[in-house]
DNA sequence: ATTTGACCTCAACCTCGGTTGAGCTGATGG
DNA sequence: CCATCAGCTCAACCGAGGTTGAGGTCAAAT
């Protein structure tokens, strides 16, 4: 039993607690997703609120947000307290707006395949679903760039 | 101008026609999804119906579908002419569910994080962010397992 | 005769989000 | 005195989907 102030973890209870492995939390460190003071031996010491961070890395991760994704609303939070309320308030309604987008995406591609099963043609100069931001017509008849931008 | 028999093509040719670099045919070949004989000099040498199975692959590529699902389809394709107009319905539509699929599932997470975003308590013994398939309420009160399924 | 172009193989490298293992220290308990 | 545990660092590895580069072959053009 470390008689620790309580507001502060050792690593060992903070895996407990999130169930984050010490390897994610050594690699969340790295990339500056979270920090921690050291102990006499060189033992990182989290601050309790550090928790609440992990909290939301573990809620980008189920919501399929990267990591460098979150570093970045990461840097509009306190790094000497909990996020108040406001601001979980705030990064989840980023959140949700890139999930929003993402149905958005789905759903367009759900619309044009649809169109496409009954089409099938899958022609390299004329079909939608292989020639995504088609600027085609443009350019009048023959061969259509593919994939790649023309270059300038 | 390569003397090709009207119905083979050089990768060359298949690069030009598709806009996929020769790295990625290279790659799908080893992966399986292409083939290809060889000529004289060792080059590969394209039935011209490949076309057909490299277009499906930048479809799937569009739809954000593994190549491994894709060999899975492509093992119910022919492999010595164009698939039909059937095949590509089947398969298609075999997509479309997975594409529903993943709108379904990110619609879930909306839900969730919409209903998170008034509490923002993300508790970890409560938060149904972070304990996704929470079965929770059966085990009583005190700390919950997260993330990781209770030993055997 | 040689240069160019098209093609080949094979190995190494990249990102992302970590995991695994080797080898170390420091505190605690018997 | 020594074992054990908790923690540390650093380097290597995974899979997906390729890209990049070195070095070699072959045929056509100069």
């Amino acid at each position: 039993m470390p008689a620790r102030p309580d507001d502060h973890l050792t690593i060992g209870e903070v895996i407990r607690r999130t169930g984050v492995p010490a390897s994610a939390l050594h690699f969340y460190e790295r990339k500056g997703l979270i920090f921690s003071e050291r102990g006499s031996g060189n033992q990182r010491i989290f601050p309790r609120h550090m928790l609440r961070r992990i909290s939301l890395i573990i809620v980008a991760k189920r919501l399929d947000i990267r990591l460098s994704d979150v570093a970045e609303v990461f840097t509009t939070l306190p790094t000497d307290r909990a996020p108040t309320h406001k601001d979980w308030q705030r990064v989840s309604r980023i959140w949700k707006k890139q999930l929003e987008e993402r149905r958005r995406a789905i759903e367009n591609l759900e619309q044009e395949l649809t169109g496409c099963i009954g089409c099938g043609c899958l022609s390299m100069k004329a079909c939608l679903l292989l020639n995504p931001d088609d600027a085609l017509g443009g350019r009048g008849p023959g061969p259509v760039r593919l994939q790649s931008a023309p270059p300038p």
